[in-house]
DNA sequence: GTCTATAAGTCGATAGAC
DNA sequence: GTCTATCGACTTATAGAC
């Protein structure tokens, strides 16, 4: 019915990623994808060869829009406290309203890592993207050279602070089976999530 | 051929583990776990009703067993510092040696979290256990109250423990890929990260 | 208790018409 | 480009013989 190929090539796509981010890779059903755009599975298959290579398109495009923003947060106009604390808000609200982004990450993990560790690989060593681990690590060096913070290892160091950053989203389900009072989503606990990893971290890598 | 059922029920239990850990829950083949446990498909559903129900047996097993020595570090000999250090070490080396149960927990956690959140809600507050969180959150209580750290949530203080303790497991490929350098399971880099954790947490702590 | 055989269903992929 | 129809592979679960 549609000649420009593109237009239909675009909704398969928005389908794919609610899909995906939905139900997961296995999960996932050509089926549902493919009603939920509107046609039928052979034209899924007309556009993208397998499920396999669209759930791949999907994960990367989207992978990529959401780490973008972080480069902020190591703007040289920064202190070094401001950098953290701006690290450690810009990474926990990237994920809070992206949390599909890490159940990929989960699953591509599951699966044995590959996808992920290729892709992570060219993704960083490709020269388009103006925020990189790397370049996080440099500003913990500098901090550490100009003695603002404790000799350390800046690669346990940012380890360290990514994993406080990525943990209660992850684990929301089993924290609320521990401690049924506490709600890992709502506002306010995030806003102390924030806070504590600041404090525990500054106080923590003080000279 | 053997009429003491609980043999057989054994060895199904030992294979139904070790496929289930390392083909996960979707990817395990009831065919695959009845081969070998030398038996067939039919024999399994004559024990346990589905895979559904032989799944969590082996989950919720495994997850008791690992966890029941944690008690150790809560000992009340311990001075304030020697708790914290045993907890993280303890912690880490349980799940050096037992990665599967991380999975298990990961794979529930994809699956909406019920099943996790139902088991965990169980476990702990059952009375046969010597281990539970809230005895964790009351050491860093009264540690608290003698001034011995600085006041903070204890709850957030040991969420950000556990994160600390459980991230360069389960996240391996992704370090792997961004940082090719570190090896996430070198004995090496996980007695660094021991060392990191504890550093960072009880200077972050102190008063 | 243990087996064989198969029902009953699901899903990804493709052939072929238009 | 888009559809219908169906293949083919695979999986859980069960019926029924021994």
């Amino acid at each position: 019915m549609n000649t420009s190929s593109s237009e239909t090539e675009q909704k398969i796509f928005e389908s794919a990623r609610e899909i995906f981010i939905r139900e997961g890779k296995d999960g996932a059903r050509m089926e549902e994808i493919a009603r939920h755009a509107g046609i039928n599975k052979a034209l899924l298959h007309y556009y993208f060869r397998s499920k396999e290579k669209l759930y791949q398109v999907v994960f990367q495009r989207e992978f990529k829009r959401v780490i973008s923003d972080l480069a902020d947060s190591i703007s040289p106009h920064l202190s070094t406290p401001e950098f953290l604390q701006s690290f450690i808000s810009t990474y926990i609200e990237r994920i809070r309203q992206n949390p599909h982004v890490i159940q990929f990450m989960l699953w591509e993990i599951r699966s044995g890592g590959e996808n992920a560790r290729q892709f992570l690989g060219d993704l960083f060593s490709s020269a388009d993207l103006n925020f990189t681990p790397q370049k996080v690590i440099n500003r913990l060096k500098v901090a550490i050279k100009k003695g603002e913070i404790r000799k350390t290892d800046p690669h346990q160091l940012l380890l360290s602070i990514i994993s406080m950053c990525i943990y209660t989203f992850v684990a929301g389900p089993i924290i609320q089976a521990i401690f049924p009072k506490i709600d890992p989503l709502s506002e306010r606990f995030i806003r102390q999530r924030k806070n504590e990893i600041f404090n525990l971290v500054w106080r923590g890598i003080q000279p």
